[in-house]
RNA sequence: GGGGGAGUAUCCAAGCGGUCAACGGAUGGCGCCUGUAAAGCGUCCGGCUCAGCCUUCGCAGGUUCGAAUCCUGCCUCCCCCA
């Protein structure tokens, strides 16, 4: 691994146990860690503008390789001055290589993996097929087969010009055999040699590479995982995968695949975002999250909040919001609970509003990025296993005793 | 006064002798959503002592082995002509 470079620099703060405060530096910015990193999958955080997602507070945003290889194409994002160019946003960018899509447009998603709930039916297999070489999909546009390799995903990701991309590999599925889950695993380590040498050769020298640890549920895999990407010459690394069954088999999958990464490197833990599973991410020192639940939820009407009963969720198109005066969360400094009670949010949002999604994810991504802040505050005053009681017990991220102090720009 | 049309479950709306508690849609209830095939998906939606039974298709009679569907009368609403 490198520990530094021109292309980023990770310099870790304050700790507190394993949980640590750091600042990555990036060509566009740095980003206050730990953090949390809306998805922005096709050129844009949904609903909102770029400017408005930096007004909120965030420093960096994820952009999928699949998606925009599909529409619009490399080419024309390129043209545009890179993805930074193109959807307007001037901090750091971070995309994923399509190796998510291998796995979840094979099983169509976390949900239906694990209780064959969620999402049914549909187009199913876009995957065509996974060889050494790379993978065989077909468009979710128009069905044509389109084939990303490592080559091509490292490729597509230097003409978007992200300043973390992360490395081609297949996410394989919790309940994958041991067997299947390491073969693939080793492939996803050839697959990190052949992104890095294509990146070492025609990549942005201003662009970061992330490797992405696998090896399923297995804990000797993720070991000998952990190893191969950490002796690998990338600038940080990420945790893939499903993680396992349920939130139980997931902590348990991270409690012993965090402890493997290099103390030094950025830590990413690709695809986590609900609340608890931050703070307990957070407490095992991994700095980095993205996950699409808060945009996700709140056009599905679910607003984030301080109710740990309920998996921290206020489902507003449900019942029994008729007449509510009372804001989403108290406190919480967003404009939807500023401006608006849950009588109103629930009726624009049951009458499929615009406004109601825009404001739910305001709100969803405030209350995620005043989560970070006040844990980032947390961990320097070294007092993070007490605020995360505190939340887990159903204070809002914002009262915390501990008050952030002023965070300096950089 | 004359002529024509319509009344189906919360709403809209199919059905036009049996396979009808009755297509479909909306509303509503519930469940779901973790590197976004997702402003989405699933499910329920007459009642009950629920693999069955009971009460329904404006109302009342009738025909038939059998009617939401056919016949008779009544009620209500809509349109056109006076």
């Amino acid at each position: 691994m490198r520990v530094e470079s021109e292309r980023l620099r990770f310099e870790i703060g304050a700790r507190d146990g394993a949980a640590r405060t750091g600042v990555l530096r990036t060509p566009h910015g740095p980003v206050k860690t730990p953090a949390f990193i809306p998805l922005a999958t096709k050129g844009t955080v949904r609903g909102l503008e770029s400017h408005e997602v930096a007004e909120l507070g965030y420093e960096m945003v994820l952009g999928n390789t699949y998606h925009l290889f599909v529409s619009p194409g490399p080419e024309r994002i390129s043209a545009a001055g890179g993805l930074h160019g193109f959807m307007g946003w001037e901090r750091a960018l971070i995309t994923d290589s399509g190796g998510f899509q291998v796995f979840s447009l094979a099983h169509g998603g976390v949900a239906n993996e694990v209780k064959g709930s969620g999402r049914q039916g549909g187009e199913q297999g876009s995957v065509v097929s996974i060889e050494e070489e790379g993978v065989h999909f077909r468009s979710y546009r128009d069905g044509a087969e389109l084939f990303i390799s490592p080559e091509v995903s490292m490729q597509v990701q230097a003409a978007l010009g992200s300043d973390i991309a992360l490395v081609f590999d297949e996410c394989t599925p919790f309940h994958a055999d041991r067997d299947y889950t390491a073969r693939s695993t080793e492939r996803t380590h050839r697959w990190l040699d052949r992104c890095l040498a294509w990146h070492e050769r025609e990549g942005p020298a201003r662009q970061a590479v992330f490797g992405i640890v696998q090896g399923g549920v297995y804990e000797d895999l993720r070991r000998e995982s952990a190893e191969a990407v950490s002796s690998a010459d990338v600038d940080g690394l990420a945790i893939g995968g499903t993680l396992g069954r349920d939130k139980a088999e997931m902590r348990e999958v991270l409690g012993m695949t965090a402890p493997l990464l290099p103390e030094a490197a950025p830590k990413h833990l690709l695809g986590i975002g609900e609340v608890d599973d931050l703070l307990a991410g957070i407490a095992l020192g991994l700095d980095v999250f993205d996950c699409a639940v808060p945009t996700r939820l709140a056009r599905h009407g679910v607003a984030l909040v301080s109710d740990p009963d309920n998996r921290f969720r206020l489902d507003l198109r449900k019942s029994g919001h008729t007449g509510d005066r009372a804001p989403i969360a108290s406190g919480c400094p967003c404009p939807a609970c500023q401006n608006h009670d849950r009588d109103y949010l629930s009726y624009l949002s049951r009458a499929e509003e615009l406004t109601a999604v825009r404001l739910l994810c305001i709100h969803n991504l405030t209350y995620l990025q005043e989560l970070m802040v006040h844990a980032r505050a947390a961990i320097e005053a070294g007092s993070f296993a007490a605020y995360s009681a505190a939340v887990m017990a159903g204070a809002a991220p914002w009262e915390s005793s501990t008050r952030p102090p002023e965070e300096q720009g950089t």
